[in-house]
This record gives structure tokens, sequence and C-alpha cells, in this order.
DNA sequence: ATTTACAAACCAAGCGCTTGCTTGGTATTG
DNA sequence: CAATACCAAGCAAGCGCTTGGTTTGTAAAT
């Protein structure tokens, strides 16, 4: 499945919003914003201009600031758990899926959901308490994905480190590349920077 | 030289603040708050009422608050580019040199200046431009001493990927311990976290 | 030893502005 | 003819920062 039939199956199912609809183009906007100024200094009439319609109008679509931020971050979760799945299932060994999994995320930082991506990561502390827990369970049939494979990796003595440490370094390391990779400088592509990546661990496939 | 003999020096010389000092104290205050609540969420009345002030005594210290930011900031490089030197020196081998750079930093991240640390890597964007550009200026030097040790690691053999690129990925691994690292529980010490790192690598000593 | 001098540190009050959000009413759409 | 989407206007609260004046620490002058 392509990664824009996944995209359709979602919209259809209502776990994420057409990015053509009035909702979805929105949560784009804000994404990107919240991206580029932070959560604190995007105003709600940043956001509202950037679509077009009055400050107040937002409330219709939402009922506080807050609650636009939670949106982006469960929407881009959901998407990027059915990308993650799908890239377990298109590979066959447990190199293979780590490396898809690397390979998806990466995709999904520096690609089109990037901006709201670094909004998960950096936005954090701005959800209320009651909404991190909300987006935190969703997050951990995200992470378990990763675990079943580095364990099984393990399994096979291919890796040295513990599981749920390797995960966390690995999310560090893969979030931080929103901060430095630029694809159209320097040539390093998006399979480049994975490989790079699986040869620091000392996994190539080669 | 000790931790502490290298503070000592830095404040000698007037390129930290004295933590008991009333400048210090309120950058340590500062730095806890930031961390935990973000730059934008912290007000000035926050940092006045934690060091037992009015509001606009701040003023008579830093004249904006972004400045008391900045001052974090740059404090936070000094210090850890210091710690960093020491650390090399006490090392022989490139190995070594590479473990004790990724122990300090582990150390700078998760012991006391860690809430600095923190704030070092989540609020970079509420710098304003041209004190960003300050920062980069300490923060290459800091930098460097990486990029030398991986460079001779990869010259030696020991290290598949790019030296750039695995600092890079280093730098998001090691920064993001500060969300889920807690010494206290389930016994993974500094020490292990590092060994860890270097497992990962595929660079353990044994 | 007391006085004088002065700067640094601080307080009390509040100004001007921006913020998230509300309200009451008007187009637009199926 | 509802329901949905929107606008115009503005409120209450909170923001960074300023102001004018008082206290405190220090050290030379008497």
């Amino acid at each position: 499945m392509s990664q824009n039939q996944i995209l359709q199956s979602l919209i259809a199912d209502n776990l994420v919003s057409d990015p053509n609809g009035a909702r979805g183009r929105l949560l784009t906007e804000a994404a990107r914003l919240f991206r580029e100024k932070g959560y604190e200094r995007t105003t709600v009439r940043d956001l509202a201009a950037a679509v077009g319609i009055q400050s107040g109008s937002l409330f219709h679509h939402f009922r506080t600031k807050e609650e636009i931020l939670k949106a982006v971050m469960v929407e881009t979760i959901r998407l990027n758990t059915a990308l993650m799945q799908a890239a377990l299932e298109a590979a066959e060994s447990n190199r293979a899926k780590l490396r898809g999994l690397i390979r998806a995320e990466l995709e999904s930082i520096n690609g089109q959901t990037g901006e709201a991506m670094a909004v998960l990561v950096f936005e954090w502390r701005s959800l209320s308490a009651s909404s991190q827990a909300e987006v935190l369970e969703l997050r951990d049939i995200y992470e378990k994905l990763w675990l079943d494979v580095l364990e099984s990796l393990k399994g096979e003595g291919a890796l040295e480190a513990e599981p749920f440490v390797v995960r966390r370094m690995l999310t560090g390391a893969l979030s931080w590349t929103v901060t430095w990779y630029k694809p159209e400088r320097g040539g390093l592509t998006l399979d480049g920077l994975t490989d790079q990546v699986m040869a620091m661990m000392a996994l190539e496939s080669s």
C-alpha cells in the first residue's frame, strides 16, 4: 500500500482530516506555524490569518487553542502508526524491518508530515496534563512496533544494547534530524541517511 | 581537575556566575522554570518570585527577559566546553575519548546542569536571531572537540558512518535522555547508560 | 567612631499592549 | 429553512517592562 493510499484510508475512516478540507488545511497551517514559531508564540490571530478567516471564527472548529495542538499531534501519530505498520509488512528480515522503521520515521520527520512531527517533539509541554495522557496512549501502540523488532534483533545477536534504550536513543537521534537535515543540500538522500544510521549501529546489510 | 575545580576557575574568570550570588541564583531558577514550563510560559513575575524579589527588580540585573535566557545558554556552553576538554585530557585512546565525551555530556544533561542543558535544546527558537548567532559561535568550539575524536575513530576503522552525521545523531540521542532517563529508578547508572551508547555503536571496549 | 556620600539593589504601582476567547448577528450552503 | 460557516467588535486578564522613590551595603572623610 502506498503512502497516499494509507492516508486516503485513514481519511475515509475519519481518523485524520482531509488536508483539502477546511479542518485539515487549518491543521496543516497550524503545524507549520507551531513549528516555525512555537505554540506559545503563535497566536490565534496568526492561525486564522493563515487560512484567511477571522480569529474568532476559529472557535467554531475548535473549542480552544490547545485543542488545535492536540489535534495536530493525534492525527500525526495515527498516520505514522499506519505508515510504520506498512513498512513492517513490506520487510522480511528483522534487519530489514528495522531499516524500514528508520526509513519511515525519517520520512515522517523530514517529509510532508515533518512539521507536525516536529511539533510532536518540541511542543509536548504545551499540552495540558490530560491531553498528554491521551496522546501518550496512542504513542504506546506506535512504540510497541519498534520494540518488537529490536527485541528480535537482540535475540539474533545482532544487537548488544538493551532494546528499550536503543529505541529511545533512536527516537532522539531521528527526531533531531529535523534540526539539521536538508535533503536538497549536500546530496545526502533519505536512503543515504538511513544507511548512515544503520552503519552507526554496525548493522549495514552489506 | 575535578568538576568543581573547573567550575571555580570559570567563576574566577567571570565566565560563569557564582550559583551562590544573586545573579547565579536567578539563572539557576530561570533554568529550572524555563525547563519546567518553557520560556514563553514563564513570566517575569514567576522568575522574580522564585528568587524572592519584585518583578520590576529583575530589570536591574537584565535588560530584557530574553537576556536571561541567553545568559543561561551562554554560561551552560562555557561550562560544558570546559568539562569536555577535561574529559578529553583524561583519556588515552580515541575510543576512551569518545566514551569520555559521551559520559560527560550525559552528566551535563542529567546532572546538576541538566535543566540548563534542556533549555539549550528546547528553547532555542525563543532566542532572537542575533542572540542565536552569538550562542552558535560558542557552540562551534564545543562541537569541534567531538568531530576531532570521531574523525580519528573513522581513520582507525572503528567507525563506518560519517563523523558529522554520527555527531548529530549522538546530539539527538543524548539530549533526548533528558526526557526519559531517571537515575534513581531501574538501576541504570550514568556509566551503565554510557556503556549502552557505546554498545549501540558496537564500540564496547570489551 | 561617627558622619557623609553614593551606587547598587530593591519596592510599589501601573502603563500600554497583546492574548485567548465570547458575543450577537450575517452570509452561504444543501 | 435549518444548519453550518463566518464576521465585526470587544472584553477581561495577563504580559513585558517603566517609573519614581526608598532601603541597603560600602568606604572614604571627618
